[in-house]
DNA sequence: ATGACTGGTGATACCAGA
């Protein structure tokens, strides 16, 4: 049995606390961070070495963004992508040795995409959907079992956020995004656990706004996801979004979730 | 419906998040 999780932090090093309660509570073997907003070298390297989480690769960079793959079980970096050509540290890629030997996670950083469904009025929308696109491609070649998670930034269901009709403008659930996101779905057919587990459409959000209107209200959204290859989709044996965490003090916007295979 | 949030930074205002 191998347990993965996958957790926006919203700054390690600011939450080293409760990435500790986290894995002392949920001991997952593998632990994939998105805006770890450090670079590698002030990574709290230490702190997870004492908890026996000993094999790390960390995509670093100063302030922003940044990803990191943290286990117990042996692992190698395996790829580093720049899906958006711009430099961020948005993605890395582990190979797993050991018990789970040549099982592959990409740990992924989707852009937020800004403000303005538009791409001719914001860059940033673009960006989004281009950084989409260079992964749709990607996923067309691969050719071995893969778990792919992390931060998507969009929510692709209608029963993904608190009010769809109200959503459909507002970047995280446009048509455009969900239909590119499906567009990636269908190049490798990725299987979307969280779905599997917890069928719409069922309350499931790993995202709710520090805005307190929107907290208070439970105006959450599914941004963060586990999605896996077909054969690895059918090793999967449970499935967690431990939403207690957004209730702890100082916590990130973002909660964790947690998937165990039998392999 | 969404303003009344949060983290990082050569920073004590601003950018970015979503």
């Amino acid at each position: 049995m191998v347990t993965i999780a996958t957790w926006n932090i919203n700054s390690v090093r600011l939450r080293m606390g409760q990435v500790e309660r986290f894995l002392s509570e949920q001991a997952p073997d593998v632990l994939c961070l998105q805006e770890i907003k450090t670079r590698e070298e002030l990574f709290p390297h230490a702190a997870f070495e004492a908890l026996g989480y000993t094999h790390r690769v960390v995509h670093g960079q100063k302030g922003y963004h940044g990803v990191a793959t943290v286990s117990r079980i042996p692992l190698r970096e395996f790829s580093r992508h720049d899906w958006q050509d711009n430099g961020e540290a948005r993605h890395v890629g582990v190979e797993l040795l050991g018990p789970a030997k040549g099982l592959v996670i990409e740990n992924v950083y989707i852009p937020a995409g800004g403000d303005v469904p538009d791409r001719e009025a914001n860059v940033k929308f673009g960006q989004k959907l281009d950084f989409l696109g260079r992964m749709t491609r990607w996923a067309d070649a691969l050719d071995r079992p893969t778990l792919i998670l992390g931060d998507f930034n969009i929510a692709p269901l209608d029963c993904d956020v608190y009010d769809h009709k109200a959503l459909l403008k507002v970047v995280s659930h446009t048509p455009v995004e969900v239909e590119t996101l499906g567009a990636f779905r269908d190049a490798h057919g990725w299987v979307d656990l969280g779905r599997q587990h917890i069928p719409a459409p069922e309350r499931n959000y790993s995202w709710w706004s520090y805005r307190s209107y929107w907290r208070e209200k439970d105006q959450g959204r599914r941004l963060d996801h586990m999605w896996a290859s077909p054969e690895l989709a059918r090793e999967s044996r449970a499935h967690r979004i431990v939403e207690e965490t957004r209730r702890w003090d100082q916590p990130s916007d973002h909660v964790p979730l947690v998937t165990e295979f039998s392999i």
